[in-house]
RNA sequence: CGGGGCGUGGCGCAGUUUGGUAGCGCGUCUGAUUUGGGAUCAGAAGGUCGCAGGUUCAAAUCCUGUCGCCCCGACCA
């Protein structure tokens, strides 16, 4: 492909809209527009990026036994109403009625379609198990579009959907599927983990979150440096350090403390470390209030906390109706003397002579003893981990903390949507039984985002080879000058004839402008052709990733950069 | 949905407080000179100031409504 030809608009600013380097960088270099909120054009060098990744996906989903197939993106309500989801998915369907006023709904995922597909076809346990997927659009009418392709509306998924005789076909299709996502993230050439997570709203018990490590990330997640253990600080099992040495419990006693309100705030009053405070948080779960506290320096999991109560929703309660219940504002909350359903982090039942609110607005007690002083239901885990935590798995090891993006979710979906839907089969006893399924899905939009995010430096975007949009740029310094284009066209011959996928900088540009555009596009090869090193019969390699280059014979260009691209494929 | 901010040539912005007939940089087009890290000079095109009402002799500017976008929060494969 030459430039003077290709559809690339850079912009020399950053859009005024972009926050984070993906965005602004894929932006920039001319691969994305906005259409609208949160939805997107993938312009030509964006869109061979996205194909790139979309071939290892499909590559390695066939490899692993799956069938690619296309599923409707505008998809009837009675499907969901089937499933429940009708009404469960809320605001965040896209919703539509054709001219008869039926309604329907943009896919914001596929479950429901592709058990119909199934329900309707596949009968018999002969016929199991079945590997199918998508990778197509979907539509979710996100409450907040942001960072552009990393939480849009529109975006591009790849959902692999599993049926099985029974859980123990299941756990094969989920470990072929672990195994699939492995080798993708891999040839991705992006640096990831595999972590434990929770499975949220889609249901099922097993579940593995794929994520890209990214400091700008939105994911928190843990690893265990002695044993591996890797899980999302949302699903992270947290167990208490053993107890030090006990101290003496000491008399509860009531002290002022005007105007101090936040842990922060308390800690520097009383000179104390925020490990010796108690938190008091009160949710509504169904309506009902509920008290729950946790160490100072820790944050409530909201996800674990709902588990326990086994309720549909919990929420905050707003500082109003803490007020009236308790008759003191958030910032003075304690356990002592509540009268509300309480319960503690497992922490809790460990810390002696703790601080915590007194239930009045200006005042805490400081010697509270759990046990002695107040009774909660249950001490539970319902903290998130934190970095520094020990290890819930070896308990030897202590977790290490690191953001990312997750790119990739896998579950295990059990008989939940076959149930539902009616998916059934005919085992070899002629039992009707409900078919267990599994659901896999990689976001593939978001995985460019994340690819950029990962990889990139202050001058623009630096592509994993294996998703590139081009492997090579050749970059003739002046086209004005004959010898430098006649080379550079003579390499560019060369390397399309080698099945290179080359790019020609042949634009009348000043070098300034190309050098610019190339490193903000971030094609992992850069070939210059200029006329210093020209007269010695070289030409200049360089890594996109590193800041020399290397000068090559022109007759050993192509082995140069053959043997650089074969190192990362 | 709550809080904050912004809509002015393709992009980034000034002008709005104090109404008076729209400006800067980049980009684009023409010509010349240039050609190893976003050139220089000369000329040119391009704007219903988001939209709709209202106030006024006069509105980008003041008022009302509305649409869109961005950020924070709640929410989330």
């Amino acid at each position: 492909m030459r430039a003077s030809e290709l559809f690339f608009p850079t912009l020399r600013e950053d859009p005024s809209e972009a926050e984070i380097a993906s965005h602004r960088l894929l932006y920039r270099a001319g691969m994305i527009r906005k259409t609208a909120g949160g939805v997107y054009t993938y312009l030509p060098l964006g869109y061979r990026v996205l194909r790139k990744i979309m071939n290892i996906v499909r590559e390695e989903m066939d490899r692993a036994g799956g069938q690619e197939l296309g599923l409707p993106i505008i998809q009837p309500a009675e499907l969901w109403t089937r499933s429940g989801r009708w009404v469960v998915y809320g605001d965040e369907m896209f919703r539509l009625k054709d001219r008869h006023q039926r309604d329907f709904c943009l896919g914001p995922t596929h479950e429901e379609v592709i058990t119909d597909v199934v329900d309707h076809d596949v009968h018999s346990y002969r016929d199991l198990p079945l590997l199918l997927y998508q990778i197509q659009n979907k539509y979710r009418d996100e409450i907040r579009p942001r960072f552009g392709l990393m939480r849009a509306r529109e975006f591009i998924m790849k959902d692999l959907y599993s049926f099985d005789v029974d859980q123990e076909g299941m756990n094969v299709s989920y470990d072929k599927m672990y195994k699939a996502y492995s080798r993708v993230f891999d040839r991705l050439g992006l640096a990831y983990r595999v972590v434990e997570a929770d499975s949220g709203a889609i249901g099922g018990s097993v579940s593995h979150e794929f994520v890209v490590l990214a400091s700008t990330g939105e994911s928190v997640v843990v690893f265990c440096d002695s044993c591996g253990y890797a899980a999302n600080v949302e699903k992270s099992a947290c167990v208490p350090e053993p107890r030090a040495e006990q101290e003496i419990a000491l008399t509860l006693q009531k002290i002022s403390t005007p105007e101090q309100k936040t842990i922060q705030e308390v800690c520097r009053f009383l000179e104390l470390p925020s490990h010796r405070l108690v938190k008091t948080l009160v949710y509504m779960a169904d309506e009902e209030p509920v008290a729950v506290l946790v160490r100072g320096d820790r944050e409530i999991n909201e996800i674990k906390l709902k588990n326990h109560l086994g309720c549909n929703f919990i929420e905050m309660a707003d500082e109003w109706t803490v007020k009236e219940m308790v008759g003191a504002n958030f910032g003075s909350l304690g356990p002592v003397g509540l009268k509300m359903k309480l319960y503690a982090d497992l922490e809790v039942e460990q810390m002696t002579n703790l601080v915590c609110g007194a239930n009045e607005d200006d005042y805490h007690y400081i010697n509270v003893n759990p046990g002695r002083d107040f009774q909660p239901l249950a001490f539970i885990d319902i903290r998130s981990a934190q970095g520094g935590d020990l290890c819930p798995v070896c308990r030897e090891g202590k977790l290490e903390e690191t953001r990312g993006i997750e790119t990739g979710h896998i579950f295990q979906l059990g008989t939940k949507y076959s149930e539902a839907m009616g998916a059934k089969f005919l085992d070899e006893n002629g039992q009707e039984r409900p078919m267990v399924m599994g659901c896999y899905g990689i976001g593939v939009s978001r995985v460019m985002a994340a690819a950029v995010e990962q990889n990139h430096d202050e001058h623009g975007i630096i592509w994993p080879i294996s998703i590139a949009p081009y492997h090579v740029l050749i970059v003739p310094v002046n086209v004005n000058n004959a010898e430098q284009l006649d080379v550079a066209e003579r390499i560019y011959a060369m390397m399309q004839e080698a099945g290179i996928e080359v790019l020609l900088d042949d634009r009348n540009e000043r070098a300034g402008v190309k050098f610019k555009d190339a490193d903000l596009i971030g094609i992992p090869v850069r070939v210059t052709i200029g006329s210093k090193s020209l007269q010695a019969g070289q030409v200049e390699v360089k890594k996109r990733w590193e800041k020399d280059y290397e000068l090559v014979e022109i007759a050993q260009v192509l082995d140069t950069v053959r043997s650089i691209i074969s190192a990362f494929a």
